[in-house]
DNA sequence: TGTACATCAGTGAACGCGCGTTCACTGATGTAC
DNA sequence: TGTACATCAGTGAACGCGCGTTCACTGATGTAC
């Protein structure tokens, strides 16, 4: 009679996810109080405590959800051939979508959520764990599509690929961070420097291989 | 019979400024109270609504007193010559630091402080402005030490200095992130690899300057 | 298929606490003489 | 230099509010027969 989860959990945690998603989004995750998700999600507290024992639990299971959707999508840039050096990855795609994904521009949801749980990693050592193994299994992704992407154009690393990983990453988050803050004003179109930086590094840290 | 203000003001102020310092760094903006910054400085909490209306302009007041401390550094590092794609300015000592400046490094204070920042003016556009001004200038130093150091390998840059400034900004605050995660693992020593994406790009992006 | 009922999941009232903010006050500062 | 006193700056008690958390309860779910 009723053994083990209901249908009912599935969507509540979602709702509740999503709720959170927006306001962690809307006004940072420090000043989004427990109430005001389950508000926003319309459901009443006791929801919330039915299903996570507090907020940075529900962070938690927030970004795995992300995560999982963006690990997704960049599977499927692989899959279908995704070319880096051409600039269809790079810049604010990177950044990825939240779901079936947006094409060109930073997903200013996604960005906002990631930067705070960056600063959240970096002040509790037990999170930074969670954060490096992520990290560590993107920039595998990423090496592999950087491999890719050189030799359509009949080039080698001559760096780690892991490391140019670790740049492109680098170069990206902090172009997202300037495209949100300023719109990049004035200088290109949205993400077009980071593309730009990011083509600039793989082409100097590669060479034209030349089959003997 | 004291006419304006007095000399424990500054005091106080410093006191306040110092000691939400370094709880935006432990604990995040959104997290700290002001409770708990007034008990940190050793003051009550009358002090702080004497000094601040809220905890927002506390923290105006405390970027603009790391800016102008910053600001002094990077004029001294033109004065003296500093050199970019040597390296000394590259990686996380472009985020300086708030004081005498440390050496090597990331500062790990002033990275989390400014990226708090960076998240609030996201959020609201007023505040936006500022750190867009701040910005703006940080960039036309930035731009000059560029020039200056180009100069010195002989050679002129290929695209508006400008644009290689937000480059920089980009691959330097990116790296910093990086290395306060998870300490750039295993593959170079801290800002390292940040220093390594910063000489590419002034390398690609500039070309030798013969004269003629 | 229909009904009984055990278990699961969310409700809503209740609580204690610390927050942000105010304000009458006391002590510190610094000018006037 | 010393004293009187007006103004400034910080104290500490007080307040109302919304937060996080708990829990007895009611309604939803799904199995057994």
């Amino acid at each position: 009679m009723a053994r083990g989860i209901t249908k009912r959990r599935p969507a509540t945690v979602g709702a509740l996810l999503d709720a959170a998603l927006e306001l962690f989004a809307e006004q940072g995750y420090g000043a989004t109080s427990i109430p005001g998700i389950c508000a926003r999600a319309g459901l009443t507290k006791g929801a919330f405590y039915s299903n996570f024992p507090n907020k940075e639990a529900l962070f938690l299971a927030l970004l795995d959800r992300s995560w999982q959707r963006r690990a997704e999508w960049i599977r499927g840039a692989l899959a279908t051939g995704g070319d880096l050096a051409g600039g269809d990855l790079a810049g604010g795609d990177l950044a990825g979508g939240d779901g079936p994904a947006p094409g060109r521009g930073v997903d200013r949801q996604w960005t906002l959520v990631s930067m705070e749980f960056s600063l959240h990693a970096i002040r509790r050592p037990e999170v930074a764990a969670l954060l490096v193994q992520h990290e560590g299994r993107v920039r595998a992704e990423l090496a592999a599509l950087i491999t890719q992407s050189l030799g359509r154009a009949g080039r080698v690393p001559t760096r780690p690929v892991i490391e140019l990983a670790r740049m492109l990453v680098a170069v990206t988050e902090g172009s997202d961070i300037q495209v949100l803050t300023d719109g990049a004003a004035g200088v290109a179109a949205d993400g077009e420097l980071g593309r730009r930086a990011v083509t600039a590094l793989l082409r100097h840290f590669s060479t034209e291989s030349r089959p003997a």
